[in-house]
DNA sequence: ATCAGTTGTGGAAACGTTTCCACCAATTTT
DNA sequence: AAAATTGGTGGAAACGTTTCCACAACTGAT
């Protein structure tokens, strides 16, 4: 039925190890890779990926497993990976765990059973330690670093890219500063725990609040937290939680930043199609993607090589939802 | 090294067959399923997935092959596809073409050298005939149709969304309705085809143009078509079309709906966050991908029945961007 | 009590490649 | 001129499973 290499070998006359030589890079006469090249275009003659990944024991796929497909940071940042695996004649596995542990699990599982060369992960913050530690395979952490950081990880100075959000506010005469975070990442958490801290520093109360990351929950985590701490300005962790928050005033009538400040992190399109636009950190998302795929391949072909952590830098994008206040509107 | 099926038949005290049969489906006896369970846990054993490939000819993972993964449709399709897929015990294997037919001829031949069991693909308008042809597994088109309609396809009906769109522009009192389409895809074509059958029905001129599908190609696209044609409509076919013409508007001080009424494909979240709202067509994303996917069930399950083509609905949804003109407008 | 059928098990072949090994011929080195 | 190296080739083993076959030990029907 399928035509294998043996039909291959008999088209052309050769032996089976003479045809795989000619399709691999073994030594052949130039006048035998001519006959085999055109007994593969005769027979139609495909590769079996599986017994060639069997017999050779090497798999040229790379996983690559997020939080959330949805969010563009993600989905700029496989495109980015998968640009740079092309590069390096390697294809990707892209799976989406929807920031839930337990699929998260069953992913990882998939990844060792299908034996890629590596992975590229965005684990969530309920990854259990031992679910990764008897994992034989190179791993990458990627936008978000795990405890103990025993490996490599290409991650955001979020404690750097918070304090500038912060220090904008209040330089633009903000007091009252609520910030909401996602819950099911140390991305979210280390942004929040940075934020308090830069609050306190400057001698302020820090609102702060977590929650998972969808729209609803986003939502009612911003009602309670607009009702209880009537704040004048709000940091958001993420860009879905930055449309919830733009949504709710919105519908509130809250007008902004007259009455409050929105800032948040990821600079999705639409952040600045809005009106006033919205003030965030924009991240180097490519660079991210490059960057771990690169630390991957390094960390493929030389396994014992020291672990090392790439933190890059946010940029400040000030916008209209973040002007300063005119006397007028106090 | 490596713990293989042999290691847990000789912990477990029975042969490899036994194993394998009490992982699968076979007849085991209670004791031997427990032992052999136990003896799975105490060394570790991970099934190779390239071996069980190999030798049962068959594969658990269907592949899906989009057009661009940064589009918030295809994000939300694969979602969609990966949920219905899980619940099948089946595996996707993600790709994304960004329109490119050379990238899409490449990961056609990967699908089929990793004999994946069946293929969702949104194709581009440039893929080859014979590419697909010599392609023996089953295929499932979404979101895009191929001349001949020889293959499974769930579409929109597009020349009814198009309808809807005109005659809401034209109900509003537009007059000078302008179109871009997307040049890359069969979606788009049928769009401007639809779009300008319409127009010549009411009897007004069809102004349209189409353009490869990025922000820059658009927005060039656009500013020359509001020079050429200076139209008080513009219709987009899809939700980065949108984009580009609402920051053009933004750039130009273009008012909207005032000057220039703005409607288009694809409800994206934040057409309801900027002022005004734009006018869509929504489309069923979700009931696209589950579809897609029991029908590639169902083709793989019996290969031979006849083709059926699946045609989903859009519905408008009115917003500012297209409200009626005052008398103080014109 | 014999026969047909079922259930549970082990041994061995098979899936389609790559790679090891052996070999030969042609070259280069001693 | 013999020896050593090199380039090119074929044969066969190996990768880790599943599945076919054979067989034994039961079951229930005749």
């Amino acid at each position: 039925m399928t035509v294998g290499i043996k039909d291959v070998a008999r088209a052309a006359g050769v032996a089976p190890s003479t045809v795989s030589r000619a399709l691999g890079k073994g030594p052949v006469s130039a006048d035998v890779r001519r006959k085999v090249e055109a007994a593969v275009a005769a027979t139609g003659y495909r590769p079996n990926l599986a017994a060639r990944q069997l017999r050779s024991q090497q798999s040229m796929t790379v996983g690559l497993i997020v939080a959330d497909i949805r969010n563009p940071f993600f989905t700029q940042l496989s495109r980015a990976v998968e640009d740079e695996a092309y590069r390096a004649g390697m294809r990707v596995f892209l799976c989406n765990t929807d920031e839930d542990p337990a699929r998260e699990a069953m992913y990882l599982e998939l990844m060792a059973e299908e034996r890629v060369a590596g992975l590229i992960l965005a684990p969530t913050r309920a990854l259990s330690r031992s679910a990764l530690a008897d994992f034989r395979v190179p791993v990458v952490l990627v936008d978000r670093n795990l405890p103990g950081g025993r490996r490599d990880a290409v991650i955001l100075d979020n404690a750097g890219a918070t304090a500038l959000l912060v220090d904008h506010l209040i330089e633009t005469g903000r007091k009252r500063i609520a910030g909401l975070f996602g819950a099911t990442s140390a991305t979210g958490i280390e942004r929040r725990d940075a934020f308090q801290k830069r609050l306190i520093q400057h001698g302020l109360e820090p609102l702060a609040a977590t929650a998972p990351p969808s729209a609803e929950t986003g939502r009612a985590a911003l009602e309670d937290l607009l009702a209880r701490e009537k704040p004048d300005a709000l940091v958001l962790s993420n860009g879905l939680f930055v449309g919830a928050a733009l949504q709710l005033c919105r519908d509130r009538g809250i007008r902004i930043p007259a009455e409050l400040a929105l800032a948040g992190f990821d600079d999705e399109a639409w952040t600045s199609l809005v009106e006033p636009g919205i003030t965030v950190i924009r991240q180097p998302v490519d660079v991210f993607g490059r960057e771990a795929m690169l630390m991957l391949l390094s960390r493929i072909s030389r396994p014992d090589q020291p672990v090392r952590t790439v933190t890059l830098s946010g940029e400040l994008v000030p916008r209209g939802s973040t002007a300063a206040l005119r006397r007028a509107d106090v």
